[in-house]
DNA sequence: CTGAAAGCGCTAACAA
DNA sequence: TTGTTAGCGCTTTCAG
């Protein structure tokens, strides 16, 4: 840097006092043209620029919202967070990126940023129940299909209808064994209503429910492993319902390498049906989530918690399917 | 919040001054073991966590960078932004997300945080040559892949490699009429470099270098729209470098609907290699951009910036050919 | 080894 | 309409 220049450098120039230069800064109170014009030129002259952490020291706020997702590297992700960073961009916040990769320490220590006053809120997707934290009452913090204490509100998509839908499409395509693959962690992931209107589907059908697990972080052809043994060890599989479009894809390649045809041979639905997804494998069909509709209401709820404002609020929103060609 | 305990009401319980409070909050300087463990104990009585912005105030800096980049909701750039995340967490440093959207206003206003010293420091992806303020020598911003003034170190896979490789590759595939996607814009984008090792290859084989422009952020469909016209004005197309994946992917879907087969008829080749897109595409052949090096090289060049150093350097780094099986 | 005091750069009562 | 003054919460000389 130059030499910093601060705002008692142009009031000296100008003539007047820092009070003054700050009025002027700020567009606040009484001031008279002449005086607005000269300290305008000084700054212009000293090429001045307002130090934002002293002002932030002051109002106690940094308009920065920390997002807390397990990776930013998913398609889903990816999309969720270009939106929040929209909607945040929009209402004057910025976007502080959070990667917490399933690491309780990482995630614990944006938790801190917040507690620290780094961050004036929270948008959380990951959420490790080990961490105390959360549990203070009133903190401004927002869920995505978490739920993280009973003090955070929770948007979230129609995750059981989703999986209704998906579970219907297949049934109504005529698949006899429809098999699920989903990721262990009863607690309170998203995936787990999903796993529930699958449940509730096959039982009503009088069809046995049959559940393949998934982990979220293992690497991608661990997971084929898992999912090439759904055709070794249910070769009579027809349908299969994946948690995830990824996980979908896995079982493409793993239908296509077992010998079956996609729909013919084997029909299979994904979930989530981000934009990516829908580029680079547009054959899938799947359920999509409203990623758009999600990131706006969770911006919402965040400013209301950020005003302070009680609101322990639980938000649904629909998912729809989208037609691909394999189901 | 509850109220706000600070470094006074602490040092007032342990019975001793602000001064000695800090020093046990730092560890820094002399300490009896006494008021180490008095001063601790306070702490954790009053739930004391110290405030970020005002000791920012006082170091001036704030441990935040900005990551400039046209979007995240992309393989390359989720992948890119997610490395330079980790490499840039593991030095203590957090992530602004600041996505332009090909926004000049936007971009600027990312720029403005640093100057108003909200971020230490910028690396940035996408740029604007209309904005002025890069130029202000001894900013500390590191670019990757765009040439953004003669002060700003730029990281960059070896692109002119690159091109070389798919044009050969495709040429060794016995394609006779190659044709490249890319988009306008002459100035420093990383795409010239790929296209001028196109036209040298095709010129030095002597066969024409035919390149169609694909907007980069068009829509999707329109950019489909744009791709389609090659088969429709080039029937005897037998080979596609496209500037990127999505619109090597688009020229896939482009070349089925014109009843082409890859790789019977036509031979494609993609350009980034991202994970996502080797996970959902895995049949692409493409160009792999080494994506991690470029993150740790972009953050290593950004602290020395930040530390002051001179430093004005460019960094190009390999690329090299993975298999799919369109080419 | 510890305390008093100054100050990081800005904002806002309170006077004038 | 403008200036004076007192902080925002922390760190760090400088004395003791």
């Amino acid at each position: 840097m130059e030499k910093k220049i601060k705002l008692d450098d142009v009031a000296r120039l100008a003539g007047v006092s820092k009070a003054t230069a700050s009025r002027v800064l700020n567009h606040r109170g009484y001031l008279s043209q002449k005086t607005i014009d000269k300290v305008h030129q000084a700054m212009e002259d000293l090429n001045y620029r307002p130090n934002a952490i002293a002002r932030q020291l002051y109002k106690q706020e940094t308009m920065l919202v920390g997002l807390i997702f397990p990776t930013i590297n998913n398609p889903y992700f990816a999309q969720l967070e270009a939106a929040l960073e929209k909607c945040l961009y929009n209402e004057g916040y910025r976007a502080v990126m959070g990667n917490s990769e399933n690491n309780a320490k990482k995630e614990e220590n944006y938790l801190q940023l917040l507690l620290d006053r780094q961050l004036d809120g929270l948008i959380v997707g990951a959420h490790n129940p080990e961490i105390p934290a959360y549990h203070k009452t009133s903190l401004p913090i927002v869920s995505i299909e978490r739920v993280v204490s009973n003090q955070v509100p929770v948007v979230s998509a129609d995750n059981y209808e989703g999986g209704r839908l998906a579970t219907q499409r297949l049934l109504d395509d005529g698949c006899q064994h429809i098999i699920h693959t989903n990721y262990p962690g009863g607690f309170a992931s998203p995936n787990q209503a999903r796993e529930s209107a699958y449940r509730d589907l096959m039982s009503q059908n009088d069809r046995p429910a049959i559940v393949y697990q998934v982990p979220f972080d293992e690497p991608e052809d661990q997971k084929l492993v898992r999912i090439r043994k759904i055709f070794e060890e249910h070769p009579e599989v027809d349908g299969i319902f994946a948690d995830n479009d990824t996980n979908a894809r896995l079982a493409l390649t793993a239908a296509t390498e077992a010998g079956r045809r996609c729909p013919e041979d084997i029909k299979i639905i994904g979930f989530d049906g981000a934009d990516m997804t829908r580029l680079l494998l547009p054959e899938l069909t799947t359920i999509q989530q409203p990623i758009q509709e999600m990131a706006e209401a969770a911006v919402e709820l965040l400013k209301e918690k950020i005003a302070g404002e009680p609101a322990v609020q639980y938000r649904t929103l629909p998912v729809k399917l989208v037609e691909g060609t394999t189901a």
